[in-house]
DNA sequence: TTACAGTGCATGCAAACGCATATAACTCGC
DNA sequence: GCGAGTTATATGCGTTTGCATGCACTGTAA
């Protein structure tokens, strides 16, 4: 939890971040990952955000142009999220920059083999079953 | 941050944090580790809230009782804060529960060799250079 | 000693959050 | 097809957050 903190805090003072919270990017960078639209409820999962405020967050993005909804056809109570092409290029531009501060960060302490450890730890608990 | 969020919202969704959040936990877990009280701003450094939210999170667990306040004789800018024995007690029962559930969620997907290298690198990027 | 830049914590205020709950849509048994 | 139960998202409301800033104290230097 502390080495967490410690990165956070860390990125968060970075001057990159333009008008765009760290939490924004975070669903931005999802978003970008994502070949399909996707549900909110998926989004959720990945950012420490209750869902109403998951809600709110998307409201104010798409308020800014930056990600569109579309109900789901198939099912009409679900919202499909993309990127627009705006948000599409806010991410690119603020992600290449957050990149290179991350991997500062990652290579300064730690060896190749830590960073293989580490992404295949990630990994297994992320996946972790459902 | 998928692993970090995925792990966050099961241990919060687990039934044992009686009328204490996570973050308050948080700050009375990092008390129970210090021998010595300990300033506000060094606490800050453990959890990822502002200096202003730490302020009042200790002003709310001081109301409560769980914490202690005194003014640094030293620097008398400074607070030290300190557990109470009820919040030592409050620390002690929850964290009990909550070490359970941290070690059963690590041990069920991760090897004894993962557990060794994540301990070492989150104790390189937690001591990383001030 | 007094002025002044720097540090540690507190406070005003608007924005964002979580909880409980409402709403809408789907599913399943009848 | 129709009501009961479930799932996906939205909204009301009180609480908590972050930013900007204020206040108190420290240290240094004229």
């Amino acid at each position: 939890m502390t080495a967490h903190a410690t990165l956070m805090k860390q990125f968060q003072a970075e001057d990159i971040w333009g008008d765009v919270s760290i939490k924004e990017y975070d669903v931005l960078y999802t978003l970008s990952k994502c070949p399909v639209p996707v549900r909110l409820g998926d989004l959720n999962k990945n950012v420490l955000l209750s869902q109403p405020a998951m809600s709110r967050l998307v409201d104010r993005l798409a308020d800014r142009g930056l990600i569109a909804r579309e109900t789901d056809p198939a099912d009409r109570r679900g919202l499909l999220l993309s990127l627009t092409a705006e948000g599409r290029a806010v991410q690119r531009q603020i992600g290449a920059r957050h990149a290179r501060s991350v991997a500062r960060a990652m290579t300064a302490e730690l060896s190749p083999a830590d960073l293989r450890c580490l992404e295949e730890i990630c990994r297994k608990l992320a996946d972790r079953k459902g």
